[in-house]
DNA sequence: CTGAAAGCGCTAACAG
DNA sequence: CTGTTAGCGCTTTCAG
């Protein structure tokens, strides 16, 4: 696989990785004249000292160039300083944005991420956070498990908070309120005048079926009925294959709303490509508000999910719990139409 | 910032985390009869057992629930099967398949990322790396530093994989040709009679000015100048502010030459919105091949480099230093032009 | 073929 | 106000 493209040069010096064996503790001691326990106290800032022991601290330390080791310390305090998060799948730019957020609160208080992508390793999914679980002090899991199925999180005794919205179990969740979305989405495409509509969803998602849910609730409304297609994945390639499905099949639709922006941004495209114009021919709208779907043409009518937010309330909500509040909160975040090139009245 | 667009239900169920402390190889050496050392060698498979006492030993390891506590175990092994992996923005998709490439042969070979997006804390790169560096056994960096400052990054100790070719410091490298990614844009601009040439670039990022190299090496062959802009950040956003300054200036281009595909999807978007058409009236082209020029309209001209490719031969470059080959190789990934629909004859 | 003991580098009581 | 000491949970010689 590393031929592929590429070619090398290969530099034969080696370089011996000289054992330095990296100062210790009791060496800044030894030779600042002080005990590990002085050292350590100073370290960490527990205790300030008189003035000539921290001048020969800190001499000691800088020439030694010691650093301490953060093993050691987590070893003793029971504590990593890292978080541990899980994602369905970095190359979407919804989960981009999470971790983003996540990270940029993590990194204010200190922490740092540990991430791991799951799509590799769906079926391996349990084993693999119990394995993360026991090298961080908490976790924020995005999981496709069922809730019904994830009684064990309770087991792993390191805070957990879930990203997405899910109060069957007693674990902090945030996510966005996938019913209202769709209906919202649902309601701007009736107030524009359509009644054929189309939902192309991804069914291995649990959330899809609350999606489903508001375009229903809304369309029961109007007496309206709804085709539900499936795109089989959450990405743009996805949203190419199922247009032709969608819009070819015996009831073509006016609108389609889709499982998500990336859905909706291989849709358009397929159906350009068949001659079939959107939003004049048909009206469709994703979920996320990804920032692709700004700049597409057509631009795309959208949803937002702050997703940046979402990562950053949940890691907040994790740093809370790390800290002593063990308050178990289920945060909606409140969908947000944009409505953008892609609707149009029919 | 946390109340922003989102309700939440407070649960006042208080759960203890009850401190079950976790049984240690020292319980399920106790509840099997034998000592903490034959748990140990039978954890690690260092040894087998006769059959008696391997039942044991699954059986008391079972009845505990015990896991191995990675913290100890690195403590003294000196290892943590754990790579970090810093990004300068999470954001870009080129760096997000880097992301995946490397998360997927770091889990192949059991290995973890720590991820951090420097993107938050430019100042402070160094000490974050260096404390990043006391947790992980290797590093792969994609930093924004100089080769001539990074000379630190030889102190760490820790075998480290540059995100970039960079052949000036005796440290493993990957990275794309930069200046046969745009001498090949070029050629294929010039082949399609453009001749009034500009570069929209991103001065901050030290390939810029390889990429620039390529172009103008490009034209001086034709004896053609270059008309240098800058787009002050690698986003879309960056490329929608710079469109105007480029194309309602004094010379205005037939082709424009991104740093990469985010700057050239915005300033495509910024383009149209001018009521300038591409490519009829300019060809644009940008770099990295992300997937959302391939959906965009007109679909953008590019060249491939590889990204998750990159990551995973970063990744499995430090695996293999990790593993005892101390060679030092620079890794040069081939571009390949990908000609979509903004790209046209003159 | 198994076990006792010596730490890894650090923190946290508890003494002095 | 500083130092001594006892581990954290695990691996690893080295005896038995």
């Amino acid at each position: 696989m590393h031929s592929r493209g590429a070619s090398a040069h290969v530099y034969p010096i080696k370089r011996f990785h000289m054992k330095k064996p990296s100062a210790t503790i009791r060496d800044v001691a030894a030779l600042s004249g002080v005990s590990v326990a002085t050292v350590s106290k100073y370290i960490n800032g527990t205790k300030r000292f008189t003035e000539p022991v921290e001048a020969k601290l800190k001499a000691a330390i800088e020439q030694l160039g010691y650093q301490s080791n953060p093993l050691a310390r987590s070893m003793v305090t029971k504590q990593t300083r890292t978080i541990g998060l899980t994602i369905l799948d970095i190359s979407n730019p919804h989960f981009t944005n999470v971790v983003k957020g996540a990270n940029r609160v993590a990194l204010r208080h200190d922490y740092t991420l540990l991430l791991v992508d799951v799509e590799e390793t769906q079926a391996r999914e349990r084993p693999l956070v119990e394995a993360l679980a026991r090298r961080v002090d908490g976790l924020i899991l995005s999981s496709r498990l069922p809730e019904e199925e994830s009684q064990w999180l309770l087991d792993l005794d390191k805070p957990v908070v879930l990203l997405r919205r899910s109060d069957k179990l007693p674990i902090p969740s945030v996510g966005i309120d996938n019913r209202l979305a769709t209906f919202m989405l649902t309601r701007h495409l009736l107030d524009l005048g359509h009644r054929n509509f189309a939902y192309l969803g991804f069914g291995q998602a649990r959330i899809n079926d609350e999606r489903i849910a508001g375009v229903r609730d809304c369309l029961a409304e109007a007496g309206l009925e709804l085709d539900v297609h499936d795109a089989h994945a959450p990405t743009t390639r996805a949203g190419e294959h199922a247009c032709s499905r969608v819009m070819l099949g015996p009831r073509r639709p006016q609108a389609v709303i889709c499982y998500n922006d990336l859905i909706a941004l291989g849709f358009i495209k397929a159906a350009t490509a068949l001659g079939i114009n959107v939003p004049r021919d048909v009206a469709v709208t994703g979920i996320d508000n990804v920032p692709y779907g700004e700049i597409s043409a057509p631009s795309l009518t959208s949803v937002d999910t702050q997703s940046e937010t979402m990562g950053e309330i949940a890691m907040q909500k994790l740093i809370d719990a790390l800290s002593g509040k063990e308050e178990i909160e289920h945060v909606t975040i409140e969908p947000c139409l944009i409505v953008r090139e892609s609707t149009h009245a029919a």
